[in-house]
RNA sequence: GGAGCUGUGGAGCAGUUAGGAGUGCUCGUCACCCUGUCAAGGUGAAGGUCGCGGGUUCAAAUCCCGUCAGCUCCGCCA
């Protein structure tokens, strides 16, 4: 049907034939002569109707915007001084002999316009006009090249790809399920899976040893920029392996990506930090490290002060943590005041600061209970210099520090001290196994059920079961999560001790993991793995703030999806046959 | 479950703080004119339940209450 794709027209191609088919992207009609940019997956170059060709002249003044045509005609050089440097083929035009109507088109609901960002909604509603822009074409693009080489790597490393199920078995733990009702036993019903991971420890028993897949998961949780309740996974899993090899291949994979997609050299091995470290240093397990901004303990600086907060939290067993805003004097009254509201409206108490004077007093509404001894340690713990902010949050340790990496965050964002250019990769490693769930008075999986403990940790475990380590890393770009994993457990005494802490008795570990503790009966081999976020990696690639903006038909905050109306009624026959009844909302 | 922001011709915005006639800007659309534009240009025209419902008021896009939708965040996401 065509001879060649309209953005790859060059002056090399100069009096060549060609018959172009693509959207006109604009239309500029002169009366006597009209220039039609045509527009296709490889670009977009100019044709001319002019009087030499009459038949191309009239079809040329009906066609408008988004109307499919073809075009044949003769590629020429432009006239001197008309050239089009914003185009790759700015160079040449192609001279129309004849142009076809091959669909008219409705004037699109919003302009197909790069510079133009239309509501979200309704670009949504019409995603096919959307991706005809080239910021999410590109976006689309990106995605392909990059899971083009997860794959090549992949494979090169002696990985196979295997589907696992999608309707498989719900387990109760981690997020909430979506469900898929039986048609054949009315009253049970699937689950999609929230990860494969049981499949593909299984697969390891099974003595695949190398497996990977880039799957589609789901939960039903609510969603965030970087959270939709469908998204993709690489995830992967290997035999004989511990964390060292972990590391390395993800860092070549992640190496060959950004070379092969961004032209963008990194510099493994990835820098590691201990989560406990992270999470003192930067109040988080996903520090963003473009910017520095530690935290800064400072139960030494004021054990022993007046200011009573500061005291309160002390005496509690808590913590005093400080963050210095370089350049933060500047800010107003107001502008603290908010910060506060910024603080109790993540449920601290509250949040003080102070400003840095020239003579190195502090001008706060702490300073006259504070002594010029505890100053000057501040001064020197925080490193603020004249001119600078300190932010004071104080209170229970885990939950002050994690306050005030949010205030890191928000206030490096809000004073632009994030240097966008920047890749910075992190392992955070060994994290807690166990989290204390306070609603139901017992011991949680950080992670899940199947990740093994440090051998340290293994023999204090009963006794101390929050202070035991996961051998388990989590991969963090530029303060988002990427990908996270683990070595899993493959003795079956470490998997009851295990059980045991997190109150799932016997009969229980049987019933919903039944088949995995008897597969690995039969011989499970050391193992563990990993599993990458894609949307996340891609957006990350791509530039951009949302995965829905990587994902071709995303869905809205509420689980809509605003171009099919999914999700919808669905009729009393179906309900019959699936043995369902609906209960009217309220 | 909770907090915040947004909703004004087809698109993007201003107008809301301090109530006074649907007021304005840029683009698009339609008609006509136009032989070198590339965000073409010129002349003219059409196009509005100010998200929806209720309230206050002589008078509401503007104030109040409720509600819907979108977005951001907290909780949630083994």
């Amino acid at each position: 049907m065509r001879t060649h794709g309209a953005g790859t027209l060059r002056a090399s191609d100069d009096g060549t034939a060609v018959t172009l088919a693509g959207w006109v992207d604009r239309r500029r009609d002169h009366g006597g002569v009209a220039f039609l940019d045509v527009r296709d997956r490889t670009g977009i170059v100019q044709v001319v109707a002019d009087p030499e060709s009459n038949a191309a002249l009239q079809v040329a003044h009906d066609v408008r915007n988004e109307y499919v045509v073809a075009v044949h005609g003769t590629v020429r050089l432009r006239p001197s001084g008309m050239v089009n440097e914003r185009l790759g083929t700015g160079e040449v035009e192609v001279a129309a002999s004849r142009v076809e109507i091959l669909a008219p088109a409705e004037t699109p609901p919003f302009p197909i316009d790069d510079r133009v960002e239309a509501d979200e909604i309704t670009r949504l509603r019409h995603r096919y006009l959307d991706l005809r822009r080239t910021p999410v074409a590109r976006a689309l693009r990106m995605r392909s090249q990059a899971t083009a080489v997860i794959r090549e790597v992949m494979e090169a490393h002696g990985f196979i790809d295997v589907e696992t199920p999608l309707l498989t078995r719900s387990t109760p733990e981690g997020a909430r399920d979506f469900l898929v009702p039986s048609r054949m036993r009315p009253g049970a019903f699937y689950a999609l899976p929230q990860s494969p991971q049981l499949f593909k420890q299984l697969l390891m028993v099974a003595g695949v040893e190398r497996y990977y897949q880039i799957a589609r998961c789901f939960r039903d949780e609510d969603f965030r920029a970087d959270r939709q309740p469908e998204f993709t996974q690489l995830d992967l899993e290997a035999s004989f392996i511990d964390e060292a090899d972990i590391y390395t291949l993800v860092e070549d994979l992640l190496t060959t990506i950004w070379s092969r997609v961004l032209d963008v050299k990194l510099d493994p091995p990835f820098p590691r930090m201990p989560y406990a470290e992270a999470m003192a240093r930067y109040g988080s397990d996903k520090p963003d490290l473009r910017f520095g901004m530690e935290l800064c303990d400072l139960r030494d600086v004021f054990a022993g002060t007046d200011v009573g907060v500061f005291a309160g939290a002390l005496d509690a067993d808590g913590t005093v943590v400080g963050l210095c805003l370089p350049g933060g004097g500047q800010l107003t009254r107001k502008q603290f005041d908010g910060w506060v509201d910024f603080a109790r409206s993540r449920g601290a108490k509250g949040l003080a600061w102070a400003v840095v004077n020239d003579d190195a007093t502090l001008r706060s509404p702490l300073a006259k209970f504070m002594s010029d001894d505890e100053t000057s340690a501040l001064l020197t713990a925080t490193g603020a210099e004249p001119g600078d902010a300190i932010f004071f949050g104080a209170g229970a340790v885990g939950a002050t520090r994690q306050l005030m990496g949010a205030l890191r965050l928000a206030l490096a964002r809000d004073h632009d001290l994030i240097a966008d250019d920047r890749w910075e990769f992190c392992w955070i490693t060994e994290p807690p196994v166990f989290e204390w769930n306070d609603d139901e008075r017992r011991w949680d999986s950080v992670h899940h059920p199947f990740t093994a403990p440090t051998d340290e940790a293994l023999e204090t475990m009963e006794q101390t079961p929050g202070q035991t380590t996961a051998r388990a890393y989590d991969i963090v770009l530029n303060g988002t999560e990427i990908g996270g994993g683990s070595i899993r457990i493959n003795r079956t005494d470490v998997q009851q001790r295990v059980f045991a802490l997190l109150g799932i008795d016997e009969q229980t570990a049987a019933e919903r993991f039944g088949f995995l503790l008897d597969a690995f009966a039969y011989g499970a081999p050391p193992h563990g793995g990993i599993a990458f976020g894609l949307d996340r990696l891609v957006m990350l690639l791509a530039g951009e703030d949302s995965i829905r903006d990587v994902i071709a038909f995303p869905k809205t905050q509420t689980g809509a999806d605003a171009m099919t109306g999914a999700p919808s009624s669905i009729d009393a026959d179906q309900l019959r046959t699936l043995g369902l009844r609906t209960r009217q909302p309220r």
